[in-house]
DNA sequence: AATCATTTTGTAATCGATTACAAATTGCTG
DNA sequence: CAGCAATTTGTAATCGATTACAAAATGATT
């Protein structure tokens, strides 16, 4: 691979040159600019992003952090950062944390070091205080998850909002016995849906029992045929089912299946994220829809502004109940 | 943050000291080791990977290349590099390339200009002419799909033998009529498949009928659902449906649900890949596992070796049919 | 204390780019 | 063609690390 220098001197100019040439910087003679660009050519040469961030101080790439890239959740909102991050010449890493802080601290290294410009994290269970502190100095941004009070500019939904609304799509249904399956409530979007399902259940005066709340290890199905396999074993079975996540449901659904139980007539169920598996299903889900796509378009230019050092706001985003069969009892 | 300039002042050693104690070099007195450390834990430095790989021409960052990141069935496999990486001190970066070349072109600058050590590419899509020629100077490893006669080490699965185990099991349960639901035949994997689901039907002296071999577009759900409509529209209907992926599988399950069959009753089914979902269907999905999680090890140590210089061999891994109730007619 | 071997530390070049500033070239005018 | 302004090009410092080599410090031996 060449370098700056051999170009300079097969074309018989300076290096300087060749970075104006690079650089389209205007005071170049169309005469040596040919020459430089066939010396170019001729040494197939790239300029080494190495050498350049470390002087620019700049690379144009940016980070997305995500837990697991296993949650079929996270695909239309990367599919919405690269979009927007190409249409401003800016490329994404996407780094998979595990939720493990070591991995986390390798990439928040990365931005320290100019490796990258920022960072969009989607991962709930990042280290609240490290992140905080990284943002003091470099744009982050949060995605999904976000910080109540904290002073990271954040992209969501209104999950309260959403919870409240499913749960209450089940009562009109009459469904009169509903059961929570949360994940672990140390995610702020967690407690917020639980507080929506309490708040739809007290409206209607219906009870709001502990043995009808189940939380989960994880988001993966196995935990929602776990939870429902807990749910149908109690005396008095829920006959309604709100999930937090459509994994979690989709397990659900397994679950209930697998019991001889029917969906919808014996119980509905409502998930959560309208992942595309959810429209697969048999009977298919009934979801509430994130506008992932927009979630991700969203935060990555707020990335960008802030890159730029342009002042961001937090943005709230609308969702959508979308009503599948798994409702239509 | 501070450069090791700044440390060096601190402690009051030159820089070349504080690189060695940076470096573990064996020639540094106790006293200073400990001045230094002193003052890289006041300054709250951290070493600039820039600087670093630019000297070292090392980064000790391997690039992972893959198609979309919607497709479950590379989620084991990333793991499975992730783990090897990390196990050599290596960490991973995801590179989602769409297909569009364009961005592969970012992803191998990255590459040349030693942002990154190796490549391990998952993309059946991508460039070939391109891989080839950035395999003769950088570590690249090709992992699931491959080249054949290429010069790129590979590690993968006889694909042609596991399409002929699948399509001989849903013969031997009385199926004659077998439809194959195939994606773009401009992979090699598809030619494989379709050559061992052909050399099944003849062995047993089943006719091979084009109409019964459906080309999909892509890998999603919604390519398998418009398959099985296409098959279910066919004057002779197949029994039995083998799809070269787990994506279309549940695709072809949720259309033939959709129309008032019963899997496995009136058709068999086999799906490939065995991903998460595959599991949580109803029916459960009756598909060819490959060794996903061995696969990105196998890979990842490919790629390690190579980096390392040494000369790596192609391995090809073994499958497996896991029988499920798609096909327990 | 002088000598020499060994250990420890420092100096300065290097990786590949960018850019302020200086220097050279060009073009124009009288 | 001298003189000057405008344009074009080159020189050298810079980003932040590593490391060959030189220099200094330490310790052992006589």
């Amino acid at each position: 691979m060449a370098n700056i220098q051999q170009v300079a001197e097969k074309a018989g100019v300076s290096v300087a040159t060749v970075s104006r040439v690079l650089n389209h910087a205007a005071s170049v003679s169309t005469k040596t600019r040919l020459k430089v660009e066939d010396a170019i050519k001729e040494l197939n040469y790239e300029p080494s992003m190495l050498g350049r961030n470390l002087r620019n101080s700049e690379s144009r790439l940016l980070l997305v952090l995500l837990p697991s890239i296993s949650n079929p959740f996270y695909t239309e909102i990367i599919n919405g950062i690269q979009n927007t991050a190409i249409a401003n010449s800016y490329n994404i890493l996407l780094c998979e944390t595990d939720s493990n802080p070591q991995r986390e601290n390798i990439y928040f290294n990365m931005i320290k070091n100019k490796l990258a410009d920022g960072v969009i994290s989607m991962d709930p269970t990042v280290n609240r205080q490290k992140l905080t502190e990284l943002a003091e100095s470099h744009p982050v941004i949060l995605c999904s998850e976000y910080d109540e009070g904290g002073s990271i500019p954040f992209v969501t939904i209104d999950s309260e909002l959403a919870a409240y609304q499913a749960v209450k799509h089940l009562i009109r249904l009459g469904n009169k016995k509903i059961a929570l399956i949360n994940s672990d409530e140390k995610f702020l979007y967690a407690r917020q849906r639980r507080s929506g399902y309490e708040r739809a259940l007290k409206e209607f005066n219906l009870p709001i029992r502990e043995e009808w709340i189940y939380h989960t290890r994880d988001l993966e199905f196995q935990n929602g045929v776990q939870a429902m396999r807990m749910l149908l074993e109690l005396e008095e079975k829920p006959t309604a089912i709100f999930a937090v996540s459509d994994t979690l449901a989709i397990g659900a659904l397994k679950g209930i299946n697998g019991s001889g139980l029917h969906v919808p007539n014996d119980l509905a169920i409502i998930g959560f994220d309208n992942i595309s598996f959810s429209n697969m299903t048999n009977p298919t889900l009934t979801t509430v829809s994130q506008p992932m796509y927009k979630m991700g378009v969203t935060a990555a230019n707020m990335l960008i502004m802030s890159i730029k050092g342009e002042q961001v706001e937090s943005v709230v985003l609308d969702h959508d109940l979308i009503i599948r069969e798994s409702t239509m009892g």
